[in-house]
DNA sequence: GTTGTCATAATGGTTACATCA
DNA sequence: CATGATGTAACCATTATGACA
């Protein structure tokens, strides 16, 4: 069974859900119109949010036995996200007390179990609450499942389309949770990363800090020297010739003739690297 | 049973790019 | 060829859920 949602425009929706097996039906989302599918057959996969229809794999083989229930919704009728969300959770047939506990679309389940389950549904719209409201369904996937998509995320962090249908192929879920599930992996990728990249400018940080502080104190003394004694003072600065700074530690202590001090650059090619 | 926190699945918006008329 | 419209996919920020302490 199909279910049409007319949006504003009736007519509009007859004609989408003649072309509902197209891939791009998700597409037609101009003006108010809004069409879906759920419950009975194989595109089972509802997905109010239309755009998504395009990810999933099986979206594309709806049943074409069906006769499309067509609706058309009251103004006051629920938005179509709400209808999305309502679809998520919908009732699946293993709970009478109609909680929304106890309720839930399971996505793991491949096409032919929602279809199987979902048959004794007749309360797929069906608000979960006195208001009307729904919440998303979240899935937990299996450990097996995060593995293999870990695995598969190592060898390559983007997923080509044929990548995308192996894997969809491989853990039975719907390409979307695999785009989604790498989509998260790279953001959880990069936030790692940011807090590695911050912590390394951190000590970098501290480590300048520090050698700032060093460097204001040679200024210091550098001054102090110099207005002491001037004509000294120029004699007694040594440059280390890695780091081209002037040490002044000693300098104030006593002083060294021009001579002896170290000559910026070695003249020398063959003169070992300063240490 | 309730509450707070955390990990993460899912959503909606934006953008870039490709294709077509 | 240039251009605008449209479709598609990827990314991002954010939300919401489920598990757990």
């Amino acid at each position: 069974m199909e279910l049409g949602l007319s949006l504003g425009d009736a007519s509009k929706s007859s004609s989408l859900l003649k072309e509902n097996n197209s891939p791009n039906e998700h597409q037609n989302q101009t003006g108010l119109d809004f069409c879906m599918s759920l419950g009975l057959t194989s595109n089972y996969q509802e997905r109010g949010k239309a755009h998504d229809q395009n990810d999933d794999a099986s979206a594309s083989d709806a049943s074409q036995d069906e006769t499309p229930l067509q609706l058309n919704l009251l103004p006051l009728a629920p938005l179509p996200r709400q209808i999305s969300s309502r679809l998520w959770s919908s009732d699946n047939g293993s709970s009478e007390n109609g909680s929304s506990a106890a309720k839930g679309f399971d996505v793991n389940r491949t096409p032919a179990a929602a279809e199987a389950s979902s048959a004794n549904s007749k309360r797929e719209f069906e608000a979960d609450d006195d208001n009307g409201h729904n919440a998303r369904k979240k899935l937990r996937l299996s450990k097996e499942q995060s593995a293999f998509l870990e695995e598969s995320f190592k060898e390559h962090n983007t997923l080509n389309p044929k990548q995308k249908l192996a894997l969809v192929k491989q853990l039975n879920l719907r390409a979307r949770q695999v785009e989604v599930w790498f989509q998260n992996r790279r953001a959880r990728t990069k936030l790692k990363q940011t807090e590695v990249d911050c912590e390394y400018l951190k000590k970098c940080c501290e480590t300048l800090t520090v050698e700032n502080r060093k460097l204001q104190k040679e200024l210091q003394d550098l001054r102090a020297l110099k207005t002491s004694n001037p004509f000294q003072a120029a004699t007694t600065l040594t440059m280390c010739p890695s780091c081209e700074r002037v040490a002044s530690t000693s300098a104030a202590a006593k002083v060294i003739p021009f001579p002896l001090a170290r000559p910026r650059f070695y003249p020398f090619p063959n003169q070992p690297a300063a240490s």
